[in-house]
DNA sequence: ATACTTGCAAAAGATTTGCCGCATG
DNA sequence: CATGCGGCAAATCTTTTGCAAGTAT
């Protein structure tokens, strides 16, 4: 049993093949794909296809929000399209996007992160969430 | 004439009575709405049109399209929905959104920014762009 | 048994585009 | 005059939803 399904038990999110499925497929995600993985919807259908082809994307889609809305999944809305998922972190990061490759680097950085907090103090308020997206390129060496 | 006018004519952008309404109602966006002022192409073409109540939807997706790419308007692309605009500022700013408001206040932290060139440095990128967008509730005072 | 899920196709929401007459430089 | 622009409606793309039938607990 993957860590998502041991988290859709946790929440009280019902199992289904489907979900399994797509699941496996998030779990299995960056193992197959490497850190650069954060795969769309279709993507996500295409890979979930593959073990059931009857899977609907209708269903894919419905999935992720739910798994989204439980805390299972993180969903990301880079630079113009469609939005991508990953299986949320053990501890969270943020990230950098190679505007050349697409590729995407994970990284924290402790510093940022506690001035964000304190920034949003000084503004009155509590910070509740935020994203930092970083976009470069590879440096010639 | 307006900033963005001026823009325009530095970068050889062709100005139009359409263009020139749209750059009006972006240029007096702030002044009328507050700090908290970000339009979506929706809202703008509502302003527009009760100047010139003929302009088109689509000449304003059109025209922000190209103001952005000229680097005279920015998109954002806050949670969930859709594009909001505002006038490319002077200096550089972040935003911190009001989760119960919507309200957006815009912030700028040195250290932060400069921390930012500095992680992208670190993983072997020039740093080209950012996005930072805190997400917050008013501390109850 | 009951409430939740799925697949399908249709709908919806945001944005883009083809076409053709019109304005701008 | 030549090139580019704007309006309209149709097209596209992504995501959501209604419905009828199937499934999990």
């Amino acid at each position: 049993m993957n860590n998502i399904e041991k988290k859709c038990k946790e929440k009280n999110v019902r199992l289904t093949d489907q979900r399994r499925i797509i699941a496996k497929v998030m779990s299995d995600s960056k193992e197959i794909y490497g850190s650069k993985d954060h795969p769309d919807v279709d993507e996500l259908h295409k890979r979930a296809s593959a073990i059931d082809n009857k899977i609907s994307i209708a269903t894919v889609y419905r999935t992720v929000k739910l798994f989204e809305e439980a805390g299972i999944v993180e969903k990301h809305d880079f630079k113009g399209n469609k939005a991508r998922y990953e299986k949320s972190p053990d501890e969270h990061h943020d990230h950098l996007i190679d505007i050349n490759s697409g590729e995407i680097i994970e990284f924290v950085d402790k510093e940022i992160e506690e001035l964000q907090v304190k920034v949003a103090k000084k503004l009155g308020y509590k910070l509740v969430d935020h994203k930092l997206e970083l976009y470069g390129s590879k440096t010639k060496k």
